[in-house]
RNA sequence: GUCCCCAUCGUCUAGAGGCCUAGGACAUCACCCUUUCAAGGUGAAGACACGGGUUCGAACCCCGUUGGGGACGCCA
């Protein structure tokens, strides 16, 4: 049997990180078993879709490198079909016409709730003859459940989930408009797209002991379910906007790599023993649904930009460039020089090991694309006060000197220099540093030196012994 | 409220009756390395929610309690 899962989002917002990762999931388990992996926009609520949305969803998609096959199924577009089902349900008595009014509902759940029980709807159409229908109300077509008995979901995740019958009410499959609710359309859509593998989260697993009804009335084969668990935010409360819950593309913006968000989302809730470090490879490999935990997790944002700082020392010194040059771009007010490029590609070895996002780097790897002067932060200017202005201004003919610029010919003199005046290591650098880089913190001295090139460190020496550097920026 | 699910360090988790004096990772702290900051190395601290069973033996099985989450729409 060829495994078919889907991802099903409804295009209300952009895809957010939950959904994010059911999509991963539906992914790893489809390729890892040579499947399909299928992609179904939910749009039937017409009002609150939007095309918008819908882009982003794909772009979050194509980002995280998760690629479907076929087309991307609207779910819209299948509703005649879905209301010719449901009628056919209708003339197999299996389903049937009520014309509650919204008002009469709402105070059936009210009265249900003050006795102390779910607020299910009371069949009271169920067995009534249609001529007794008020003539005013276009009535909701609802599927005829069984009363008796137990319904049972055999998830892949939770194990045997048991519900009584009577907890199941006759839920509205179409709306008094005629339009198909999610509940039938999910059921007719994983049919018609011959959908093995329903993964999805938790928060539907009460909604799967409806949906079982309907295969049964239909008479079609039940898929297999694995509801994983939900996110929550770092509290331990419902993932929202300030938890985290946000689109994938503003992880994008904060300066996440895709492959980091995947590890991370991948290694919450699911495990290959210790395991923590995961490449895609390894993971088609791994992945396995019985290897997914039973509750829920939290979010965390130290974990992810540990494993983002990771995958960035890990990626290749051209693509992390790439991805810097826009946000240099923004904070230079100008396009970069090729030279600039030049020196940013060079130093790049030196620079991604400290950040832990792309916006990190980029900030890191700003000074190597200034014009002369650079701007000096506050601490760089301490470390120029003085005495460390002075030992620049004495060892800067001692770099002139030299006849060949390399990471070894600077580290020697300036070691050199540094004996001679008696001086600490740390005492010449630092300054340097500051001088050279405008902050308290770069890569290397010597290396940055050579990436600069001897021209330009002189002249920034220079600027900053005649504090020509402008102390402003930070 | 009713129904359903869940429960190991602060967080993510390993653990499928003896391998557990409970392992790893992130975060925290200390030390080492060191020109700064990271990275890296070494080490410290830190958990089986509680109460009953079952068993020679329980983090693992059963029951209850407590706590958390989800669902109860003509939303998806």
């Amino acid at each position: 049997m060829t495994v078919i899962t889907r991802f099903a989002p409804s295009p209300t917002g952009f895809l957010h990180i939950g959904g994010a990762r059911t999509a991963l999931f539906n992914w790893l388990y489809a390729r890892r078993l040579g499947g399909k992996f299928h992609l179904r926009i939910e749009d039937t609520d017409r009002a609150r879709s939007n095309q918008d949305a819908v882009d982003a969803i794909i772009k979050g998609m194509k980002w995280l490198g998760l690629d479907w096959d076929g087309d991307i199924v609207s779910q819209f577009e299948g509703a005649n079909h879905h209301a010719e089902v449901a009628n056919q349900l209708v003339e197999q008595g299996k389903a049937y016409h009520c014309f509650c009014s919204p008002e009469e509902l709402e105070e059936m759940r009210e009265t249900a709730r003050k006795e102390g029980r779910t607020a299910l709807y009371d069949g009271r159409w169920r067995d009534r003859d249609p001529s007794e229908a008020p003539k005013d109300i276009r009535p909701v077509v609802r599927l005829k459940t069984p009363v008796d008995g137990d319904t049972v979901v055999a998830d892949m995740i939770q194990g045997d989930v048991r519900v009584k019958n009577s907890e199941i009410d006759d839920f509205v499959l179409l709306r008094a408009d005629g339009t198909p609710t999610y509940m039938l359309a999910v059921v007719v859509d994983d049919h018609d797209m011959g959908v093995t593998h329903v993964i999805r989260g938790d928060d539907h697993l009460t909604n799967t002991f409806r949906q079982i009804q309907l295969y049964d009335a239909f008479g079609w084969d039940i898929p297999a379910f694995a509801h994983m668990p939900l996110m929550h935010g770092a509290d331990g409360k419902k993932l929202s906007k300030r938890h985290g819950a946000l689109g994938v593309e503003a992880y994008e913006e904060m300066g996440f790599l895709p492959e980091a968000i995947c590890n991370y989302l991948l290694r919450l809730g699911w495990s290959h023993g210790d395991d923590e470090i995961i490449s895609r490879e390894q993971a088609l490999e791994w992945f396995d649904i019985k290897d997914v935990g039973r509750s829920a997790a939290r979010f965390d944002a130290d974990k992810l930009l540990h494993l983002n700082a990771h995958y960035i020392r890990e990626a290749s010194d051209r693509r992390l460039v790439d991805l810097a040059m826009p946000l240099l771009k923004d904070r230079l007010g100008d396009a970069l020089s090729d030279q600039a490029e030049t020196r940013l590609l060079s130093g790049m070895d030196g620079l991604k090991g400290r950040a832990r996002t792309i916006v990190e780097l980029a900030e890191s790897g700003e000074f190597y694309t200034r014009n002369r002067p650079i701007p000096i932060n506050d601490k760089a200017a301490k470390l120029l006060d003085g005495e460390g202005g002075k030992h620049i201004a004495s060892l800067a003919p001692h770099l002139e000197a030299l006849n060949e610029w390399t990471d070894q010919t600077i580290d020697a003199a300036v070691r050199e220099y540094a004996e001679k005046s008696d001086l600490k290591l740390g005492n010449i650098a630092q300054p340097l540093r500051a001088a050279l880089t405008g902050s308290n913190v770069s890569p290397g001295i010597f290396e940055v030196m050579a990436t600069l090139g001897k021209e330009e460190s002189l002249g920034r020496l220079s600027d900053a012994i005649s504090g020509r550097a402008s102390p402003s920026a930070n």
